[in-house]
DNA sequence: CATTGTAACTTGCAAAAAGCAAGTTAAAGG
DNA sequence: CCTTTAACTTGCTTTTTGCAAGTTACAATG
């Protein structure tokens, strides 16, 4: 009966930046991976996303869903009428952030492959020379 | 002397997904920003990127230098002996991730371009269409 | 018609991350 | 010595995330 924090604010923009504004309505962990399901994996319903492999938080995926539907990336369909059911689809908008997930995607299977994270780190000076 | 909490445990990733496992690396709130900074508009020491648009904590900052230079997306250059001073580079890895911010930036040209954050949402079901 | 089941959330509270301001270090320059 | 500067570091507060349990609207079962 009464939003309180996370539905109220939505970001405002860090800056005039075209890649921060983006960053200010996907750039949190779990947004992009809510179009991945939705876009490339067939998945559209509460229970699908509840059942993708990284297991996302219920408050916060029906935090995200409801997000991405009032900033116009996602649609949200009724499909079942009198045991009211629903699905997600990505609008246009929401589709065109595909080619984003794709560029991602193809990142991290070009550099990320079996990449071991370290445990511990100094990250002290003096450069490996890695170019 | 002592590394406490944000440098110690680096994430792990969440599923074997690769998008997944990009965002786990460099889906926060500044990571990419960041590597928009160097990579895209020549910012390199510490002082450039307290002067970005965003204001980024410096703690933050300092954070996600080190972070991702032990991700290999950074290179640590000293630019400068006695007073010790330092830049940093991007790595192969770290350019390679620019074609995923432009397809961001251009996402964001195309369909961000004055959106209007909306203030207060209730975000019910009934599709309004969109598609 | 009470009981169980299920999708789609919601609530309360604890844990983690981000944000802010002030402090530290290593030197240069006066 | 005293001040200045880059590059951080520390302590503390606020915000976001995560977990577990609860709620709502019905359908189906017995």
């Amino acid at each position: 009966m009464s939003n309180k924090k996370l539905t109220d604010g939505l970001p405002s923009r860090r800056s005039a930046c075209p890649i921060a504004a983006a960053l200010d309505l996907v750039g949190d962990k779990w947004s992009l991976l809510l179009i991945r399901d939705i876009g490339l994996f067939e998945r559209h319903r509460n229970k699908d996303f509840q059942n993708a492999a990284e297991t996302m938080p219920s408050n916060i995926l029906a935090d995200r869903l409801k997000r991405m539907t009032a900033y116009g990336l996602l649609e949200k369909r009724r499909y079942e009428e009198r045991p009211p059911r629903y699905e997600y689809h990505l609008t246009r908008q929401g589709r065109e952030l595909l080619p984003v997930l794709r560029e991602l995607a193809s990142w991290s299977e070009r550099n990320l492959v079996g990449v071991k994270i370290p445990r511990r780190v100094k990250a002290r000076a003096g450069g490996t020379g890695s170019d």
